[in-house]
DNA sequence: GTCTATATACCGATAGAC
DNA sequence: GTCTATCGGTATATAGAC
């Protein structure tokens, strides 16, 4: 095997880590190729020359960064025994993206809000990554009798969708709370523990309850 | 009182109609007021006389979008009774969203997306409208024993968040479900019932179970 | 591989005629 | 009130020297 043919090892890595950024902050339509040049320290030709075109660099950015949250995922519930446990982990895994992964949320909240209008098929094939992982945690716990049947995909979207908004809003609420007067100040932990709470509780089994009309 | 001032009844309310569309598509940065101006039938520099500059614009379009919610949700759950049924009337309102004002729930995601970085507080303001209705109904759940205490804003949050993260990724949703083969086709309301199940259920209080360690 | 300079296109906004 | 024509600014992308 021969030397790296990849030349200052760096500056690829930097530009796109530059660009996750400033698309992560204004968006692909809003983002300055010239921006993402200076913030990654590199001449913008050199951009182009590295990785490509506005388009070319919008889906590296989003490639590599909807592919680590899979990963996250899988090691964060490996070990873990119950399902609901390990629903609680892929909460907290979550909650810890800003943290190893801040671009993921805004960048996935922006592809949603335009309905996926751009994105390429097999770009929703990595979304479904996610889903995957969670739709085996959901069979496992109905299979084990501790959850009930629900729709898998309806689940995790509600699953992941409000931890999504709960971490992206994390400004948004700040503010809000301080004009109301509310308290706030919730670390991402906090975040993770009331969705838990909240909505794990609707996938418990009925324990002994009149039969009842089910659906 | 004299005759309308407003000349050509509804050119204005067709600039920020179409406006609506345009910047719920594909955002602030990427709408073009070219085909704002195209899409309402109206020459650019009519949309300049009637409405503003492209700021003006999307600050009115955001405006009235966002002011319809509160007085949904107040008509909402004006009839009924208990705390359970309005918050379940709320996810109901939510998903009738993309019907009766299609524009919020995208903008709304992405102006969740970027944090509210140029959003005014007097904006901030308007949204808080919302939560003051959920927080009025979670209080008064409380205070009725059918819900346990919970913080209102992070309760808010998971609610409204993943009600609009369901709508606003129905299109995606749909491709993802074609692409793994999985059964989808939810109407809206199946999208709340689906909510109101998985989440309110959360809220209930504990009937008799053991002290256990609280928080 | 690196950088300057520039081509090319587009977009927001308005001047000014009617 | 309405529209055409256009200005000025800015963005993406590349040509070409080194």
């Amino acid at each position: 095997m021969k030397a790296k043919p990849v030349p200052e090892p760096d500056a690829r890595a930097r530009i796109l880590a530059a660009a996750a950024e400033v698309f992560a902050s204004i968006g692909f339509a809003g983002a300055r190729v010239d921006e993402i040049a200076a913030r990654a320290g590199v001449n913008k030709a050199m951009l182009y020359y590295h990785v490509g075109d506005k388009d070319k660099l919008y889906a590296t950015v989003l490639t590599e960064t909807i592919d680590r949250v899979p990963v996250a995922l899988r090691k964060a519930i490996e070990n873990v025994d119950t399902p609901a446990e390990k629903l609680q982990c892929i909460l907290d895994t979550l909650a810890s993206l800003p943290t190893n992964n801040p671009q993921f949320v805004p960048i996935m909240l922006r592809e949603i809000a335009s309905g996926g209008a751009t994105l390429p098929d097999e770009m929703l094939a990595r979304m479904t990554g996610i889903f995957q992982i969670v739709a085996e945690v959901l069979a496992e716990g109905v299979r084990k009798k501790a959850f009930r049947a629900t729709d898998p995909l309806l689940t995790h979207v509600t699953l992941v969708g409000s931890m999504l908004f709960l971490v992206a809003s994390q400004p948004i609420r700040t503010r809000v709370a301080k004009l109301s007067g509310v308290k706030h100040a919730h670390t991402l932990e906090d975040l993770a523990r009331h969705t838990g709470n909240l909505v794990l509780k609707g996938l418990e089994v009925e324990k002994k309850k009149k039969p009842g009309r089910a659906k």
